[in-house]
Parts: structure tokens; sequence; C-alpha cells
DNA sequence: TGTACATCAGTGAACGCGCGTTCACTGATGTAC
DNA sequence: TGTACATCAGTGAACGCGCGTTCACTGATGTAC
């Protein structure tokens, strides 16, 4: 039987389970999960999750894989119709946020170390995939803009900003002292920081 | 009494019971954390932080205001010798990165909403405290060099970012997807970080 | 086509454990006289 | 100064609960003949 094989029983528990998770990580944070939980909304026993997944940390490794996944395929989606590297280093950092915003479960766990098994090959090959987007994306501003750029340091730059605006966002609406002027949608911070960095960047 | 009483008993247990918990999750991450395990790293009845905080989302607040109190502390400290917005600006990027890495468990949960009370009086007024530094140092950088630059909006854009930085540091010197040319110090980062915003944002 | 067997996803009872919470208590310190 | 009392930080036994894990099992599906 092969690793893509279909449903064998009563549908694919595997992908049940993975969806029953994320939405209790979704309403209660990830210090609300448990695999007895996840079990009773995927409506199967509790010993069913440890079946497909072994232990939390398993089926968190695989949720967070599917979040590296997600984001490249939203991004390659996005950049599609695009050539030009600025433009789509603009339309990665919409993405990623957007992405992260409408996945909240993903967004909380995936760098989580604590949770998750960073070391597993799936994990690696996802997040590469993903992080690979914004690399050669970087590398192509270099290549038209400044020739001089460090182009691993620049990636590693634009996804922490990314991933902190992630982080904070919500924050940013429930905290007074994260407040001030009216708060836009979080595609036009994306952007704004986006365009804020490009300029930076291309020196 | 007062709420700023000395130790009454046996020494300040309000704050061996503190740093019993930031050790705690700094070894084993939020996950690890249990009050039962705080009371035993303290050498204490397990019954004695409820009777300090009432319960784990207390101790935990109380553990993110230090946080904020922590690096406002440093900021203020560090910027005192420093006039010019832009250098106080660079300054308090690697401070807030270099607090962050002193201070792991602090900035693990400190935007945590799920573990921490962010509605707490205290918790809001010292996150004022820390945001406050940066939000008036750009407030600065505005007046000097860019009179269009809209405050509210830099300040999230840079408090994410060194958020971020924050988050994907220990993540960038385990993951080789996050890797590529050699990774130096992350105050190093901060400041690159600092200065590419700044060139942003000065218009 | 039908029958007999193999596979294995998922069950459910049982287990021991660590957790948070409660509560009557103890005993060290502070205060009144 | 000494004694008697009040306070309250911290104790420790007891509780019920949800957790992860184990394991003999069941029964639906797939396969061989």
């Amino acid at each position: 039987m092969s690793a893509l094989a279909k449903p064998y029983h009563r549908g694919d528990l595997d992908r049940t389970l993975k969806d029953a998770a994320v939405g209790l990580i979704t309403e209660l944070g990830p210090a609300g999960f448990s695999l007895r939980e996840v079990a009773r909304r995927a409506g199967v026993s509790h010993a069913a999750p440890a079946h497909h997944f072994g232990d939390s940390r398993g089926l968190l490794t695989s949720i967070a894989v599917e979040a590296f996944e997600t984001l490249d395929r939203a991004i390659t989606e996005a950049i599609a119709d695009c050539t030009d590297p600025r433009e789509r280093f603009v339309i990665m950092a919409r993405v990623y946020v957007r992405t992260g915003i409408d996945y909240p479960a993903h967004a909380a766990i995936v760098f989580r170390a604590d949770l998750v098994d960073c070391d597993d090959p799936r994990y690696q090959h996802a997040g590469l995939l993903a992080y690979g987007h914004l690399e050669s994306v970087l590398a192509g501003i270099r290549d038209l803009t400044n020739p001089a750029l460090d182009v691993s340091n620049a990636t590693r730059l634009a996804w922490s900003a990314m991933q902190g605006l992630l982080t904070l966002y919500p924050n940013m609406e429930r905290l007074s002292f994260l407040g001030g002027s009216e708060l836009g949608e979080p595609e036009q911070l994306a952007e704004r920081f986006a365009e804020l960095l490009l300029a930076g960047l291309a020196g």
C-alpha cells in the first residue's frame, strides 16, 4: 500500500483528525490541545489518533507540514501572473500574512519546537518549499537592483518581519498600547511593510 | 499592608515562584509548565502557588508583566547616553532582541493570549511602558526626517520586525532551510534590520 | 461467481499518573497592652 | 520588658478529572482460490 493510498475504512480519518486538531487549536490555542479531545471531536475512539500519528507531537508535526504546504500553494498561485521580483515580494508578504490569519492554528504551532518535531524530513522539506519562494525572489531583487545584497540574511529578515506581523496583529486589535491610528487590514500592513523593506534592500 | 510589602515569611516566595516558573519554561517551553512543577522546583508545597497567584494564568501574567518591565529597563539604560532618534532606534532593536534571547521564557509567553491575561491593567501598563519607547523614538524620526511618517503604523511594524526576529532566530540556528550564509549574532541581524527599516521610514 | 482467509483500521475497557482545587490546619511573625 | 492574641503565609491530605498508553478484540474490506 502506497503512502498516498486512498481512505481504507470509514473515510479519511487521518484528514478528519487533523481538521479536528486544527479546529481545537483555533478555538483554545495550543494550550487547549489534547489527543482525547481531538478524538472526541472527530467522533472516534480516543485511541484512534495514536494509531495514526503515534503521539501528539506526531499529529502536530503533520499539521505544521501542512502549514508550510498551504503557504507554498498560496504563494505559487498568487505570483503566477507576475514576473517582477519586487512585485512578487510584495505579493508574498500579503499572502504570508493572509494565510496566517486564515489558518491561525497553523501559525500558532509551526515554529513551536516544543510541540513539533522540526527535525522531521517532511517538515524540513515543506519548510524549504515555502521558504524557497522568498529566497529566490530576493535573489531576483539582488540581480535587478543591488548586486551587493546578502540574499540569505535578507530572506531571514523578510521572513521574520512577516512572522512578527502575524504574531502581533491579533494583539494590535486587542491591546490598547499597540494602538494609535486606525489599524488597517493585515494585508495593508503587510504591503506597507514589504515596500518599506524593499526600499531598504534595493540600497 | 501595602502591595509593596517586604517578604513576610521564609523569604520572598512570590519571587522564588516566578523564578522557578521562568526556569521551567526556559527548559521545557510553555507546554511543560504546571503549577505543581513550579512548586516542586521552588521547594514549597504544591498549594503555595495558588495562594500567591490564584492560578497558572495569574502566575504567567505576572511573568509577562515582568517581561515588559525588564525590556523597559534595558531600553532606558541603553539609550541614556544617546539623543539621536535614529541611533536610539537601532539601539532599541538590538536591546529588544538581546533581551528576548536572554529571557526566552519571557519572550515565549508575553504575547500568548491563551496563557496570559492581556486585559490585566498591570500588563497593559507595563506593555505601554516598553512600547512607548519605540513610539516616541519613531515620532522623533518623523520630526527629524519625514513629516509624513505614520508613527503608529511604523511602530507596529518595527515592533513586529523585532518580535519576528526573536521567534525565528532559534529556528535559524536549527533549521537548515532557514540557512544559507553564515548566521551572525542576533544583535547584528537586529541592527541590520533596524537600518533597513530606517532607510525605508526616512522616506 | 462464491467461499474462506488475511489484513489492519479502529474499539473500548483498564491502567496509572500528574494535574488543579479545596480546606482544615500549623506555626512564625507582627502587634497590643 | 514580657505575655497574650491576631494575622496570614504556607502545609499536606484528600478529591475528582482528564490525560496518554496499552492491549486483546472486532469487524469491514481486500485477496486468493
